[in-house]
DNA sequence: TAGATTGTTAATCGATTAACAATC
DNA sequence: TAGATTGTTAATCGATTAACAATC
């Protein structure tokens, strides 16, 4: 072992803090563009990502100088940093499984588009549904999943379906090969240890609001 | 001052992190309930939340002994001992804002009913939609929203309208009373220092999960 | 008893904050 | 110039983790 080896300035990895706040970040930034804000401040990024400023000032400035002092950050310009470090800059498609109420109402917004991500094909196992079309797309059958993932690149698949039936089309998804999957129902799902789960829990979110409007 | 004034042993306020996390248990609790699990071990937790065990465990012990040794924590009985913690045990009224697709999936599902929170009135600035009805409530004119609130106790407004309609609405409800906005709109909204913004941002949980999928 | 898992300690690491010189 | 806001330091606080005795 050397124990003199000098460790690398930069990490080659951001931590999980920090990826989690720039993501944020981008968010914020991607709306300002939205409504044709040039620049925007640590203090109003503050504002709406409920992140203390200097905090802010210190994640991005540990990549470069990207801000002017007395203005402030050039928000198109910040987007485009923000993307290079979390190196997701180009674009990333996903597959919606569910054509319900739900599913129609997501592929219908601009949530997913905003960030890169491009929902390229939309499953159900409603034979009634199969055939139809939300927008551009056709709703097709989960049995052309497998196909689908393989050919159209598809990394992420987002479950907007009942909890009933949500453990099943994890599978299919983790049987496809898809290593991320969002799943709009709260429910609990299992799936192997390569594979990440993100869960949508608005209620969360308020519960912990609410704790601090109580107090 | 008197600087060996003993300090509380237990703090007042729980910290922003705790709050948080415990939550996020909750949730994981909340439906593990559902599929009749009777406990469950920090390890199974840390896998659903992607806390660290010893970190739920530290969490739970701060307030008390919870688990029994060499089987873990007895689920139902946790969810009371954290609603006690939270002091959210109670139930809380919410007015949904928006009967579109997006207002009528969350206004059928259970993501807030699960929690204690209940939607007990929905409203729409759309007269063609002002009288129908979404499961047993009737959607009701926006002018009625002040009267509303105050009456049925509304302690949260949850907003599923299109980015254009949002801050308007938003708006309407700082002015009908309430402080806690749960935004589904990406869209910035400009609040006073007292109300609590919460959006949703499903695509921000995708690009930091992608970016460790990636690196 | 043997196996499993909690409760708790101690050590480390990263987040948070205040403060302020630099500078646009 | 005057005002505003960044970039950066230094000090503190809370989160994280490994490890293990206690005990169900």
């Amino acid at each position: 072992m050397n124990e003199t080896a000098p460790r690398p300035a930069t990490p080659e990895r951001l931590s999980l803090g920090v990826a989690a706040r720039l993501s944020r970040y981008l968010q914020v930034l991607t709306e300002a563009k939205k409504i044709a804000k040039q620049t925007i401040s640590s203090q109003e990024l503050s504002e709406y990502t409920h992140v203390n400023p200097t905090q802010i000032r210190r994640d991005l400035s540990g990549f470069g100088k990207f801000g002017k002092r007395g203005v402030g950050y050039n928000v198109e310009s910040l987007i485009e940093e923000i993307r290079k470090i979390l190196k997701t800059a180009g674009q990333h498609n996903i597959a919606l499984i569910g054509a319900g109420r739900l599913g129609t109402a997501i592929a219908s917004s601009d949530v997913f588009a905003d960030h890169g991500f491009q929902i390229v094909a939309i499953f159900d196992n409603d034979p009634q549904k199969v055939g139809t079309r939300i927008g551009e797309l056709p709703v097709r059958s989960i049995s052309e999943l497998r196909a689908a993932v393989a050919e159209q690149k598809i990394v992420v698949g987002v479950l907007a379906v009942p909890p009933a039936a949500s453990q099943q089309l994890a599978d299919e998804l983790v049987s496809a090969g898809v290593r991320i999957i969002f799943n709009y129902s709260g429910s609990l799902l299992s799936v192997p240890a390569d594979v990440t789960v993100h869960t949508s829990s608005p209620a969360v979110d308020l519960l912990y609001a609410l704790y601090f409007y109580l107090t």
